[in-house]
DNA sequence: TTTAGGG
DNA sequence: CCCTAAA
């Protein structure tokens, strides 16, 4: 925790020298945060770094030097001080190092952990963030990291947005820094361990990579990837940071822009306000670059071919897991526990865009913001699904939900939804793992895979729902942007609306103009429905509407038996009868899925067979010829 | 929008 | 469940 405040500190001073005209409100916030964090981390933590230092710092190095680094990508996640970390690998090692041999076990990591999230919580801009570590960064490389602080700069840039949500949260919170940091700190180190380690090694160079590409206003660092060193691994790094920046950088511009006012944003903004861990995270969040989706997309574009098989790896990957869950023990003292959830990714449904050739990169950039931000107005709306239940009760707790901290929940997702397409639950439903139409979208993906932990919500609010969202969407919204032009077309179109005016205003370029494709139905639907299993309960109801309506219907059906049931429309009324029959007429030794009683299959026989000689009687109003008496 | 059917 | 031609 004590380190902390230097870190800040330094970056602080240096990054307003660059970044001075930008962060003016935030870069006072985080002055003076700073300098009180300073004062009480100084003391407290020089002590320990040294003490730390001297025990191990070289054997140390090489030898945890796999474990350190997931404390700093964690640092680094939590979007303070990437930037740091990149421009100065070395010192950064080091600090890890010492970090390392600090702690001797699990303890280590704790603190490590702690320590991040004091810092998220307190100091927001970090950009020495890596400093934070142990009294190494205050005492031996000061000079260093200052230097190294300056490139970072461009980035930290995002890291003011950081910086700024996290003093809200606190404000607005008041938590205490202890509280946030345990719940940063839980399991994010330990999960991106695994993953990371390996590429340690090539740690360094992606991260300077990182950096460097940001420096690059147009993307020109995008065509480095290739050649950096790190393989597989690199991805992931740059994911997490990146992605994170991304992240924060997609929420922030949300919520600047209308999470608050918007409709959907409305939910997400009541959930965090309620909340204080929710508004951190949602500040975090928000803090984001823009250069770096700017970026992200060019590369889209670039890397295309090759990205897209990637991508595809990542998706299913992130599908797979999509969200993971982990049961902390991390108890807060109360009664209650938390549940902390890691969302690794997010993805957004496709989203077209046409720009002529001769539009500039940056037109491209904006016009690809400008599409994203209308969407992220025309609201996003979040939906959890448990074991693929979708829980549509918002006032269920967590617990309710079999949602606990003791639990292992693998099988939890999150589901973004239009917000305009219904209100109702049985809206269109878009698994978090979209596809992506373009290849392009592969390095963001690779990125997205997001490991940070965050502190989730206390069990038994929605909030919960509305935190993973909100990382969701930034992410979802770097890489792929949900055509909203489904949604225009089912009800408000505001948001396919916003994305043509988007066109013209891009403008710069006149030329860029975003077209959604009439994939939007795809779009919209185009996640596959979830599938949900007929009961046998609503088989026999069914049954029983078909053996007094006909079977063909099917309108009459749904709004007789089915009308309160969102999610049945009458063409899969008609689609399970259609299969009923099916059933009925194969050997049982044939069947699936949950059996159907016999008995219905009769039933449905008879009214089949009924209904297949009378269809043309088909009596209008009341074709109560066939009453139960028909079907006995 | 519904139906009806093929996938 | 999806997609769509027809009505």
């Amino acid at each position: 925790m004590p380190r902390v405040p230097n870190s800040a500190r330094g970056k602080r001073s240096t990054r307003r020298k660059k970044d001075e005209n930008d962060m003016c409100a935030f870069d006072l916030l985080a002055t003076v945060a700073g300098n009180l964090l300073a004062d009480q981390d100084n003391s407290s933590n020089v002590p320990n770094t040294n003490a730390a230092k001297a025990k191990k710092r070289k054997s140390v190095k090489e030898e945890h030097f796999n474990e350190i680094l997931p404390l700093k990508d964690v640092a680094m996640e939590k979007d303070v001080g990437s930037g740091s970390v990149s421009a100065f690998p070395r010192q950064a090692n080091n600090c890890l190092a010492e970090n390392s041999s600090t702690r001797n076990g699990a303890e280590s990591i704790l603190e490590s952990l702690t320590m991040k999230s004091n810092m998220l919580a307190k100091i927001p801009e970090c950009g020495s963030y890596g400093i934070h570590h142990p009294g190494s960064s205050s005492s031996a490389e000061p000079e260093q990291v200052q230097q190294a602080e300056p490139k970072v700069i461009r980035r930290q840039a995002d890291g003011h947005a950081v910086a700024y949500g996290i003093f809200d949260s606190v404000d607005v919170d008041g938590k205490p820094p202890a509280l946030v940091s345990s719940d940063s700190s839980s399991c994010v180190p330990l999960s991106s361990h695994d993953k990371e380690h390996q590429t340690s090694s090539l740690y360094r160079g992606e991260v300077q990579y990182t950096a460097d590409r940001d420096d690059d206003e147009n993307s020109s660092g995008c065509t480095h990837p290739s050649t950096i060193e790190n393989k597989g691994c690199k991805p992931q790094y740059l994911g997490n940071h990146r992605i994170r920046k991304l992240l924060a950088s997609k929420v922030r511009k949300a919520a600047r822009n209308k999470i608050c006012g918007g409709i959907p944003s409305k939910k997400i903004c009541g959930g965090l306000s309620n909340k204080g861990s929710k508004l951190n995270l949602c500040g975090k969040k928000i803090s984001t670059t823009r250069q770096k989706v700017q970026r992200t997309i060019f590369k889209k574009k670039k890397l295309a071919h090759h990205t897209t098989s990637f991508a595809k790896e990542m998706l299913t990957e992130a599908s797979g897991t999509s969200f993971a869950t982990g049961g902390q023990n991390k108890s807060c003292e109360s009664e209650n526990y938390h549940v902390k959830l890691r969302i690794k990714s997010f993805n957004i449904p496709e989203l077209f865009i046409k720009v002529p050739e001769n539009a500039t990169i940056g037109s491209l950039k904006r016009t690809v913001m400008d599409v994203v931000n209308s969407i992220m107005e025309g609201g996003l709306r979040v939906g959890v699904l448990l074991q693929g239940k979708d829980i549509q009760d918002d006032n269920k707790t967590l617990r309710q939900a079999g949602i606990c901290h003791d639990k292992k929940l693998n099988n939890i997702d999150f589901t973004l939804q239009c917000e305009r397409e219904r209100e109702s639950p049985s809206g269109v439903i878009i698994p978090e793992q979209m596809d992506f139409l373009t290849a392009d979208m592969v390095e963001p993906l690779a990125r997205m895979k997001c490991e940070e932990p965050f502190p989730e919500a206390d069990v038994g609010d929605d909030n919960q729902q509305s935190k993973a969202p909100y990382r969701s969407r930034s992410l979802s919204d770097l890489y792929s942007v949900h055509c909203p032009v489904e949604m225009a077309s089912q009800d408000t179109s505001a948001s396919s609306q916003a994305i043509i005016p988007v066109s013209p205003a891009p403008s710069d370029m006149g030329a860029l103009a975003i077209v959604p494709l009439c994939k939007s139905k795809r779009s919209e639907i185009g996640q596959r429905r979830i599938r949900r299993p007929f009961t046998v309960g609503e088989v026999e109801t069914l049954v029983g509407a078909v053996e007094q309506l006909g079977t063909g219907r099917w309108r009459a059906v749904k709004t007789l038996a089915f009308d309160n049931i969102e999610h049945r429309t009458y063409v899969d009324l008609k689609d399970k009868w259609k299969t009923l029959v099916h059933t009925a007429n194969i050997s049982p030794q044939q069947r699936r899925g949950q059996p159907v009683p016999q008995e219905l299959l009769d039933r449905v026989l008879a009214a089949q067979a009924y209904w297949s000689q009378h269809l043309q009687d088909k009596p209008r109003g009341k074709a109560r010829l066939l009453p139960e008496i028909c079907f006995p």
